[in-house]
DNA sequence: CTCCAAACTGACTCATGAGTCAGTGTTGCC
DNA sequence: GGCAACACTGACTCATGAGTCAGTTTGGAG
């Protein structure tokens, strides 16, 4: 099944949207701005969406997608648990400049007015938390993890690094971000309830980039 | 000191232009639906504030202002700190609606692209720190938290606060979001180190309206 | 009461950007 | 190699909404 010529046009304007999205913002992009980066014209983005709203749920739901497939093959992988934990959060989290989350933070905003953005939205936020369930489930089961309840650790988790990346996104790389972005990362080992080693195994990894 | 004419009217376009921007989103608010709103001209709008801009960074300003003055006052009150932590809980995290978050959400959107925006946000970010440090420590002080370092606990309980209504406002009032909810509030005693007797007492207030 | 400055009006300009469409180029099938 | 069908162009229309401005009203100081 080789994708034909429209599919990888399609794809090749989802891409370049996602990028012109994080560069500009949603509001911000205009669909000239895609067509110019990609050296096409302004007709051809409608050519192949019905609008610009479409677009950009299709866009999201793109990087979403491949998002969620990364993040399977972390989770489904067979290394150790703690392992495992740490390059969730690291993919997860925002990394120092926080550019993968600043799309996010519009998306939120703009799901407000375009439903099928919302539910790509909601997907991705399940799919989130069924695999940190997973890992730790996993983590528990192996006795690396010590806790009692899992929704409530997945929840408290999730809620800190969304937590953290709005911060990351509104302050930018100041001091007061770096303590919160250290603080954060220890928060989530204290409810994973590591001990002492594993939880310097767990920053450690999680501070190494992708 | 009584405020004059013109302060009058200001704050009455503030107050219109917040509530527009909580019915419509920031960017679907028009500087004519905050004039109709109020029964006035379009042009009195531009002569009361320099640019839709300055309107929406003087607007959040606003209301940054009263929420914190609403704030110190159940912080600085005499009451013991773990009413007074559940009065400030239930003053952020979101209501059922999460009404309130939405503007947030646009709010972190837009202060990626208005500078005067975005240093309001640092401001009401750093004062419910303080806020929530103070209470903390308060309560650490009295004994009745038991955690070792503040600064993990608050920057875990703004996160997990953050993270909840981000999920309030993308998921709206369903079966996922109440079991959410009620996983965030049970997260957020857990990380104050409270006794099962102060659990509850801390969930009991929370969940009151304010 | 008079008069001036400040508050206010509303019709206007003007830039912007989404979406259209008539026409051109390209592919690959018979 | 001819001819659909599809991919693509780019100049155009058109709605929208920010911001302006010349003129009108108002309120209060003298």
């Amino acid at each position: 099944m080789a994708k034909d010529r429209t599919q990888l046009r399609r794809e090749e304007i989802l891409e370049a949207a996602v990028e012109q999205f994080t560069a500009r913002g949603i509001a911000g992009t205009r669909a000239a701005d895609v067509a110019k980066s990609l050296g096409v014209s302004n007709g051809l983005i409608f050519y192949h969406f019905e609008s610009k709203n479409q677009l950009i749920a299709d866009a999201f739901a793109f990087v979403v997608d491949h998002g969620l497939q990364a993040l399977w093959k972390i989770v489904e992988d067979d290394r150790p648990p703690l392992e495992r934990m740490g390059r969730a959060l690291s993919l997860y989290g925002p990394d120092e400049e926080a550019t993968g989350w600043r799309i996010w933070l519009d998306a939120w905003s703009a799901s407000l007015r375009n439903d099928s953005l919302r539910e790509t939205i909601v997907r991705l936020n399940d799919a989130w938390e069924e695999a940190f369930m997973a890992l730790v489930r996993d983590g528990v089961e192996s006795g690396v993890f010590s806790l009692t309840d899992p929704e409530l650790a997945v929840t408290a988790i999730i809620g800190i690094m969304d937590g953290t990346a709005v911060q990351a996104v509104v302050r930018g790389q100041t001091d007061r971000m770096r303590s919160i972005r250290r603080a954060a990362a220890r928060a989530v080992t204290e409810v994973l309830g590591l001990t002492e080693t594993d939880k310097a195994l767990l920053l450690e990894s999680m501070s190494q980039a992708k």
